[in-house]
RNA sequence: CGCGGGGUAGAGCAGUUGGCAGCUCGCCAGGCCCAUAACCUGGAGGCCGUGGGUUCAAGUCCCACCCCCGCAA
């Protein structure tokens, strides 16, 4: 007798966990709801979320609302053939309302990418490297209709290290919450596994990245900088403007910041070197960056070309 | 057809009002030096994205198409 279970998600944070559970015999998929097919990338083609394409593969049916407030939503996911033992949200990226939150015997259990009370919200990936934290983790608690703020079932840690990117702390963290889910949400249905409240006083928060949030504000110091730069690398990019032109920020030097006297945010070229004075007045390294149009290169693929000009 | 930038040597770029295709780096050879990624000399390497058109002459002007990228989502 396996356990059946709905499961929420949308971005690629979601698919390692619905395919362990997919995986699991323990439990059966019986439904998989997610955000609308919308028009993505540079031709607005419309693209089914990735949980989507995983879930159609193995012929689980999907379901996706626009709005997941209205009755029609709730009627839906009340039918009795959708009566399950839990719901499991994984980045669905809406919030949901409570009345949906009581439709399971057993709650809804929720994979969160940091470790909780700190960071609940969005960007909890970039936020934990762009603070400069030493460690992360996933969280998997019940979920309440505060945001990140239910039960905590467990939590797993795992550290930072000094040069790595949102992006791939970003799929680590997606691979830790699919490998601990399983038994957890196992014992937690079996009446083996309790909740623990969270310690709301220190609690801390990161709001929805957009681009815009990836300009870099050269006044701050050059290890914030540096930290932003990864954090936010590949999504949402961090970028500046010289000349006129937005450049992409791809990849500084870690823990190189020499006293370099210059205009604050003005792009330097010395020693064969790409060097930007921060508001500390160190300079940050820049290894790899993309003007508009152009692809990503090398500091040195930078300067072959520009250094007459300048 | 959502808006915009771009495709020229292995890489990054320049190329004026159409008139022999260049620069920086890299590569190869030689030289200098105790030595070098430094310096000097020489060299190789180009269907100028593809196809048409205008012209005595097209990287350059016109048309179509392909590909890459920034914004946007």
């Amino acid at each position: 007798m396996s356990y059946k279970i709905i499961f929420f998600g949308t971005s690629e944070f979601s698919v390692p966990s619905l395919k362990a559970l997919l995986d699991d015999d323990r439990f059966e998929v019986v439904a998989v709801i997610t955000k609308p097919d919308a028009p993505i990338g540079r031709h607005q083609v419309v693209t089914p979320p990735p949980v989507k394409v995983l879930a159609q593969e193995h012929q689980v049916p999907v379901l996706q609302f626009d709005k997941i407030k209205t009755d029609e939503t709730f009627e839906k996911l009340s039918a009795s053939d959708n009566r399950v033992d839990a719901f499991v949200v994984v980045s669905y990226g809406k919030i949901i309302p409570q009345r949906i939150l009581d439709l399971p015997k057993h709650g809804v259990i929720n994979v969160h990418g940091s470790l909780l009370p700190l960071w609940r919200g969005a960007s909890c990936v970039q936020a934990a490297i762009a603070a400069g934290d030493k460690k992360t983790g996933v969280t998997i608690m019940q979920m309440d209709a505060e945001m990140d703020h239910g039960n905590i079932l467990t939590q797993k840690e795992v550290l930072i290290s000094q040069t790595e990117t949102g992006g791939e702390l970003h799929d680590r963290l997606a691979e830790l919450g699919a490998q601990t889910l399983p038994d957890v949400l196992s014992d937690y249905l079996a009446g083996k596994l309790k909740g623990q409240p969270q310690n709301h006083e220190q609690a801390t928060y990161c709001k929805l990245l957009s681009r815009d949030d990836g300009k870099i504000d050269w006044t701050k110091s050059a290890e914030e900088i540096e930290r932003l730069v990864r954090a936010y690398h590949p999504w949402p990019g961090t970028w500046t403007e010289w000349d006129g032109k937005r450049v992409k920020i791809i990849k500084i030097a870690n823990g190189k910041y020499k006293e370099l006297i210059g205009e604050i945010g003005i792009l330097v070229m010395q020693d064969d070197r790409l060097l930007v004075v921060c508001g500390d007045g160190h300079a940050v390294e820049i290894l790899e960056l993309q003007p508009e149009g152009k692809r990503v290169m090398t500091s040195q693929e930078y300067i072959a070309g520009h250094k007459l000009i300048s």
